[in-house]
RNA sequence: GGGGCGUUAGCUCAGUUGGUAGAGCACCGUGUUCACACCGCGGGGGUCACUGGUUCGAGUCCAGUACGCCCCACCA
């Protein structure tokens, strides 16, 4: 039984097939890699060669959690870089009779699509907008962005994201057809179509069953410009300049007293709810228990130490607001302090009166005129306004001068972004949906432990992102485009939402949307009203329906059948900059839901830098478009490029890899044309410059086999490419060429013809043998090519009743010991290295005399020990006949190394005339 | 502040368990149109970032330093 009816998917050529010459007048002079990538591509979908088969066994499938690209990006080389290595591995796990589950997700809800949308566009979603039917928009022009955006109903943005995802999807299509993607397209799937809307609102269910899901109104990180929460892992650190500015209190009962404060956010002073330091600060000690008046608006705040105050820092004592950082929450929580909100949603400081809690004021109409001048305006703004106010001494709560004690001094301090924003991050109280999962950091660990992560190092990040959550994962953003959370909210006799207790649908009624679906047991005509209900409008984090890209494949709660067969997968590839989001949530689902982890493999690729290290971004204008470089390189080309650098490793772009890619392509066409034109008569490999020869493809086979095993492409890429210049093209081609045609100046005149037969046979068989295994080694990477020459011979060698799909080389068995069954060893481990030393000294002697390669040679006396010498008789015809020798002898010179051969003497013939 | 990765030829990168430094590109020389000018053959070029240590022997193992990139924490 052969390995390739065990596995069942791949068929492999007989190694002694009957060798039937291809006429190379009928195959293309040159390489016309458009015509063949359009062909093959068309020939692969046709014949559904990368089609999943469901009837085989979990054991023998291969499932890959594909990557979703988030379809409202621009096409990238790095897109190329990571998209290719992942498929090299998927091929090649095809080609060792894997059953290869290979979908294509688009990820295209949440921010990015609708900012991407809001910019095409030029228009903005505005929930109280009525809807237009048949609204349709065309890209804004320069022109128009001037303008203010158009505000459009809910139902019509989602609709105009629908109509730009449609036309992204398909650039990244076209993309990965052209890349040779080995993907089985009928496994799409949207992160917003209406499967994956019902597996995200199942997870939430099943979530909410298990208790892991809470809703809670606390201070969130907000940004003000998408006016969303945010969470943990979308938030960035960002330096920008900034400015201490010390602001001076007075204490409430102590005229004489007074306390001078730094902050880098003036415009919070309103916000202010308390001033601390640390309990062992010798210089403030005294006004602990007292309370602070702040300039302006004179609120009255108390005076508490903490620990967490440093007294190196500013001037050792700070004010507290709801809310400037985490610590602010912090001391808000544990002092019970009160809760003064002046940043809006917006990110304008909103309207409040100081004679009404929670605001306060020893001086109400001093403090409403004061922030008369703040009100409305943005952050930025407010603290303009603010530090011109506190410069006026009028404005002091101590009398004793302005409250601004000195100009303020500006420094460089890193501020919490959302990662796709442009200003900070703010602090809002708002109500928003979490999931638990700092009490249960110790079991991501573990599962995290499980996933072999390829690279190993990368493991770490995921450890030091877990190690170090400090809140819940917060579910929900109020935005537009996204899974809705299927969640409505009963309200009581005054119309107030009753969060306590929750409406969440039923997963027999998924997918929903609570904004128009109506809640079991209360009709339309309750929405809103006292005693009825209210959806909640907010929808998903993007990241809580693609964390569950393996179990959207899997049609997890809805098929348990293929559940099984398909979860967890076998690999996930990904980037490095999204292990603390895409593969921590996704690990985090497969523990709650299954406590599984959501694959055994995690592979990380790295990024492609610019020539100068500096990672592309669309920002720095680095950034290189894939398309034009696959047209001018070809589509294997662009794969080398990619399959030559390691999982993990970030490179710098060098189109210089693109053209030797290139080369790489022509050179195996070219070869490939070569030994398929060779004919003779069927005859055993036996020769001993073959078995050699043989003998060393086979150990390739064995170390690209590890390597590919170890996730290692790379190294197998170079190996087999090393091997195909040094090993197959430039030696045991040019070795065996005229023996192959039955000639050689080596092979004595009148020599029985039975015998050349034999030794032309036993050449061709190897070259085609050599051929064949180099062809599948590097169909993985080279796809295009490779299915090309493979349809030249080897395609036909398949069972003709066989389905066409089979005829492909990337369905062909991956070669193995198989393959040269059957074939001898060689008599000398080192027969072929020593032909290929004696043909380099010619050579050499040829270059030193500075005559053609092709230059005949009268006379020659090589050197080498006698061991050597005793080899070098076992290839000696092979040798003379590649370097044109007529007459050779060979001395016996001990003093060589073993194994090298030296030319002591050499003469040349006369140049034949020209035109002779 | 904690951690990860890296530093090898002009450039991009390989270097398995320690055993005399590799490839391609670029450069120089040279040849050639009979699979391949998207070609062949040959050549020059490196104190393996630095300092110690272990060892008969270190690019490789250990400790430290410097530089670069990245992750995390802090950020009044």
């Amino acid at each position: 039984m052969t390995q390739s009816d065990k596995t069942g998917g791949t068929d492999r050529p007989s190694p002694r097939a009957q060798v039937r010459a291809i006429d190379p007048s009928t195959l293309p002079k040159h390489l016309d890699a458009d015509e063949i990538s359009a062909r093959w591509d068309r020939f692969w979908q046709d014949e559904g060669v990368y089609h999943y088969d469901p009837s085989r066994g979990r054991d023998e499938t291969f499932v890959v959690d594909t990557p979703p690209p988030t379809a409202s990006g621009s096409l990238h080389i790095g897109h190329v870089f990571s998209y290719t290595q992942a498929d090299v591995v998927v091929r090649y796990k095809r080609m060792t009779g894997m059953n290869v589950f290979y979908p294509m997700g688009w990820d295209d809800n949440g921010l990015p699509t609708e900012r991407r949308v809001q910019n095409y566009y030029h228009i903005r979603c505005d929930p109280n907008t009525p809807y237009e039917a048949g609204l349709r928009f065309e890209q804004a022009s320069a022109a128009d962005r001037k303008k203010p955006a158009r505000l459009v109903s809910r139902p019509n943005f989602i609709e105009a994201c629908f109509d730009l995802i449609r036309e992204d999807e398909k650039a990244f299509s076209v993309l990965w057809h052209r890349l040779g993607l080995s993907v089985d397209w009928r496994q799409e799937y949207q992160t917003i179509d209406a499967h994956c809307r019902r597996v995200a609102q199942l997870s939430f269910r099943d979530l909410y069953d298990k208790r892991h899901v809470y809703t809670s109104e606390a201070p969130m990180m907000w940004d003000v410009d998408f006016q969303s929460a945010i969470a943990q892992a979308e938030v960035e650190d960002k330096q920008i300049p900034g400015a201490f500015h010390q602001i001076e209190f007075a204490i409430e009962g102590e005229p004489a007293a007074r306390i001078v404060i730094a902050t880098t956010r003036p415009e919070l002073l309103p916000a202010c709810v308390g001033v601390t330091a640390h309990p062992d600060d010798e210089r403030y000690k005294p006004f602990f228990g007292k309370r602070a008046v702040t300039p302006l608006f004179r609120a009255p705040v108390p005076i508490f130490p903490s620990e967490l105050a440093d007294p190196e820092k500013g001037t050792g004592i700070l004010m507290v607001c709801t809310f400037g950082d985490q610590t602010d929450v912090q001391w808000w929580r544990t002092q019970g302090l009160a809760l003064r909100q002046v940043i809006g949603i917006d990110g304008r400081l909103r309207p409040v009166d100081f004679g009404q809690a929670p605001f306060e004021s020893l001086d109400v109409p001093r403090a409403n005129a004061a922030y008369a001048e703040l009100a409305g305006r943005n952050v930025k703004q407010a603290q303009a306004r603010i530090v011109e106010m506190l410069r006026d001494p009028e404005a002091s709560a101590t009398g004793s001068g302005a409250p601004l004690v000195r100009d303020p001094e500006p420094i460089q301090h890193s501020v919490k972004f959302y990662e796709k924003g442009d200003r900070p991050l703010e602090l809002l109280p708002t109500r928003q949906w979490f999931c638990r999962l700092l009490d249960r950091k110790a079991e991501l660990i573990a599962k995290g432990e499980q996933v072999e992560w390829h690279p190993a190092h990368m493991r770490t990040r995921f450890r030091d992102w877990t190690e170090n959550l400090s809140i819940d994962w917060c579910l929900s953003r109020q935005r537009y485009f996204g899974v809705p959370i299927p969640v409505w909210y009963p309200l009581d006799g005054d119309g107030q939402p009753d969060y306590d207790h929750p409406i969440v649908a039923e997963a027999a009624s998924m997918p929903v949307d609570p904004t128009t679906d109506v809640p079991p047991g209360y009709t339309e005509a309750q929405r809103g009203r006292p005693a009825g209900f209210v959806g909640d409008p907010d929808i998903f984090d993007t990241w809580f329906t693609s964390s569950l890209t393996p179990q959207i494949s899997s049609h997890w709660g809805t098929d348990p059948e293929r559940h099984a067969r398909l979860f967890p997968a076998d690999v996930r590839p990904q980037g490095h900059d999204i292990i603390r989001t895409w593969a921590f949530y996704t690990i985090a689902k497969a523990l709650l839901h299954e406590d599984s982890v959501p694959w055994h493999h995690a592979l990380i690729s790295g990024w492609i830098l610019d020539p100068d290290r500096k990672k592309m971004s669309k920002s720095k204008g680095n950034v290189l478009t894939p398309l034009p470089l696959i047209e001018t390189y070809t589509a294997d080309a662009a794969r080398y490029w990619a399959a030559s650098a390691r999982l993990g490793a970030d490179t710098a772009f060098d189109e210089n890899v693109w053209k030797i890619g290139k080369r790489l392509v022509t050179k195996l066409f070219n070869a490939a044309k070569f030994v398929l034109s060779q004919e003779a008569e069927v005859a055993p490999i036996s020769h001993e410059l073959d078995l050699a020869f043989v003998a060393q493809l086979r150990a390739l086979v064995d170390s690209a086999t590890k390597n590919f095993e170890a996730y290692q492409y790379a190294h197998a890429l170079q190996e087999t490419e090393t091997f195909f210049w040094t090993r197959f093209t430039d030696t045991y081609l040019e070795l065996t060429k005229a023996r192959a045609k039955g000639e050689g100046a080596g092979t004595p005149a009148g020599r029985n013809p039975a015998e050349v037969d034999l030794a032309s046979g036993s050449a061709v068989a190897s070259l085609r043998l050599g051929l064949s295994v180099l062809i599948r080694l590097f169909a993985p990477v080279l796809p295009f090519v490779t299915e090309e020459i493979w349809s030249w011979a080897f395609a036909a060698e398949v069972d003709p009743a066989a389905p066409a799909a089979r005829r492909s080389v990337h369905r062909a068995a991956w070669p193995s010991a198989a393959d040269f069954e059957g074939i001898a060893s060689p008599a000398h481990a080192g027969s072929f290295d020593v032909a290929i030393a004696a043909l380099a000294a010619i050579n050499k002697a040829k270059a030193d005399g500075a005559v053609s390669m092709a230059r005949e040679v009268s006379r020659l006396v090589l050197q080498a020990t006698a061991a050597t010498a005793e080899v070098f008789a076992s290839v000696r015809s092979d040798v003379l006949a590649a370097a044109r020798v007529a007459h050779c002898e060979v001395e016996i010179e001990p003093g060589l190394e073993a194994g090298a051969v030296a030319v002591r003497a050499i003469e040349f013939a006369e140049r034949p005339a020209d035109g002779a």
